[in-house]
DNA sequence: TGAGCTATTGCATTCGAATGCAATATTAGG
DNA sequence: CCTAATATTGCATTCGAATGCAATAGCTCA
């Protein structure tokens, strides 16, 4: 039986050294949490000591290591990572902002175990719609995370607010033209003028774009990509339509396309793959088209869906998980590093050659 | 101007306070974080008057607010949630563990919105496999999380720890029959009971069943409610394939079924609607069959993609979204009160009559 | 055996906010 | 204008782990 160090706290109270004496022993109260100074208590060795034996490279001899580690494992001791934080200033805890989670749930795996690998936690905010971040913000500061991945929009003002309290701060796919800011994104504007390209070349004179909720600048980089493609090739019969990015949104669209005046467009490009979707049901189950020989419908993203063989949508296809894990290590390194400056990083997109539009020859 | 007043941190060493003094001011150290007590300073009050400020009913005069509302936001003070959990054994946030994160991301998005509207943060822990649960029960316990919500199985030791150590735990779809947890379900074994009763009264006489991994216990229940009801009903034509919930072992499920020996059932009942869908696309696009007239084939769990006109799935759909909020107010109600009883609800799932099965008169 | 090192250990303090208690300030009542 | 009661305020301590520094133990080598 170990015998009780004399390693209460400071000048612990007389009385309370006193019941602990009395009780004769170092099992913690009940329902307490066990603490790093009972098991100092039950190991007969100061706190300190304790602390150190779960510190890497700490200075513990074998013999007293051993006599602690025996103590954790019979108390069932667990260091307390909100103390640690506190005086480490480190939480090893990464706030993830993400938009539209349930239409991206990979990217959220990915991130999730890309930090958990390097011993760091997700703290998770979801937003219904981008427009929300602010409700977040402060909630993120006041839990003090080591840093914040973004697949949402924070305006300069925000982004401000990070660099001047020094956490790090890595976006996914939202480029930011005129501010400093981390971010690893997929070429929207390249992705979706190559696609253009290819509808163009197979011959799709007539287009409609289908577009994201419009607080989403995704969204809008992927549609003006679009058209802007198709004016600079002297199409201009474009009609647009707005979209939410989800799979009903797209079916309202064709229907909107189909009611509307001057009949279906040869081509529908969708901001996402979703709506792509929901427009190849609607034009199939509801007008009875055929997808692609009546009308070509192409998306955007490559998600898991976009495969399935009703669908074998022509998309653009983001690297996500290579993204994802450049997004993490970029964190990472400005965590360790703060002084590192600021970088971007651009991925291209993959053309999926789907069966959802004509695409002439090469297929 | 505000006066410096005399309220730095109790004998605060002279040198520091002469530096302190000698800058005039309370701006803090570039790059450190702003606390109480830069704040208290700036405001000429003490710190416990800034934290007191911040507590709902804190007995603080309007004036006094007033000065320190100022002072707070000049220097964009945040309180630190971290020192705060340490005093309070409150972190106010919640561990999420949730397995599959990728096939049912409105349950995450659920959860976190509800947990969010009573102020409470979402630790997430995701699992590809639900075996590796042992990895993060540890973390969990150092991050002194208020309580956990599981959407992944436990063991019973794991689960008396959570009891040991007094966290609520209130589990998502996963049932103890002889351990008293928490737990919010939709009755899988009764869902494919009914299921299995529409397809034989529909007619039909030869199954398969498609399983998920074999460590999800969710599967094990919807597998052997089939199987055992199709027993009970005289069926013995019954073929067992195994799948891993995702599009691809769906698909694959039923080319082994194809060319195996005895042909094609009948009827192919798979333990959820990704391995459905797959199903239904090998079938209709790889085997040339129709679905449902050469082959039903039902799902579970309702996923939005089920109900895409191309599918158009039979499945058993679970009120996810009753059952997200029963969870968050069961366990929000077990950390104000931690006696509070351990508690099942169960709620039942919804048959969805879709075009994927043969249903017989109903429809 | 003893001087000179190095490896362990413990002490005391720190991180930032919350809070019981005692000391003031304010107000009401007479 | 004074007393009693109430409302504000500040002081000092607490939460649990980490760490600089000083003290001690243990070891090497002459």
């Amino acid at each position: 039986m170990p015998k009780a160090a004399n390693t209460g706290k400071k000048a612990a109270k007389p009385a309370k050294q006193t019941t602990a004496k009395a009780t004769a022993d170092f099992t913690p109260e009940a329902g307490r949490r066990v603490t790093s100074y009972d098991v100092a208590r039950y190991a007969g060795v100061s706190q300190s000591a304790v602390s150190r034996c779960f510190k890497e490279g700490g200075s513990v001899s074998p013999k007293t290591r051993d006599k602690i580690m025996k103590a954790v494992r019979k108390l069932g001791y667990q260091p307390n990572a909100i103390a640690r934080g506190l005086i480490t200033r480190r939480s090893n805890m990464v706030a993830v902002i993400i938009a539209n989670l349930r239409f991206y749930p990979e990217t959220l795996a990915y991130l999730t175990s890309g930090l958990n690998a390097s011993g760091n936690h997700v703290l998770l905010f979801s937003l219904d719609h981008e427009s929300e971040v602010d409700r977040i913000i402060d909630q993120i500061w006041q839990y003090g995370v080591d840093g914040v991945i973004a697949g949402a929009h924070l305006s300069k003002k925000q982004i401000e607010l990070f660099d001047q309290r020094k956490i790090p701060l890595v976006f996914i796919n939202r480029l930011y033209r005129d501010i400093a800011a981390n971010s690893v994104c997929c070429d929207q504007v390249e992705g979706e003028r190559i696609l253009v390209d290819r509808l163009v070349a197979a011959g799709h004179r007539s287009f409609a774009v289908v577009t994201g909720p419009s607080d989403s600048v995704v969204s809008q980089q992927r549609i003006s990509g679009a058209v802007e493609r198709l004016a600079d090739l002297g199409i201009n019969d474009v009609r647009v339509i707005e979209g939410e990015y989800d799979y009903d949104s797209g079916r309202r669209a064709l229907r909107e396309l189909a009611d509307g005046a001057g009949g279906l467009p040869q081509a529908v490009v969708c901001a996402n793959d979703m709506m792509a979707i929901g427009c190849m049901d609607e034009a199939r189950h509801q007008l009875g088209l055929r997808v692609p020989e009546d009308l070509s419908v192409v998306g955007f993203d490559g998600v898991m869906q976009a495969a399935w063989s009703s669908y074998d949508l022509v998309t653009v296809r983001q690297p996500m998980q290579n993204m994802v894990e450049a997004a993490v290590s970029m964190l990472l390194s400005r965590i360790e590093r703060p002084d590192l400056a600021p970088e971007k990083r651009m991925f291209s997109g993959e053309i999926v050659e789907g069966c959802s539009a004509r695409l002439g020859t090469s297929r």
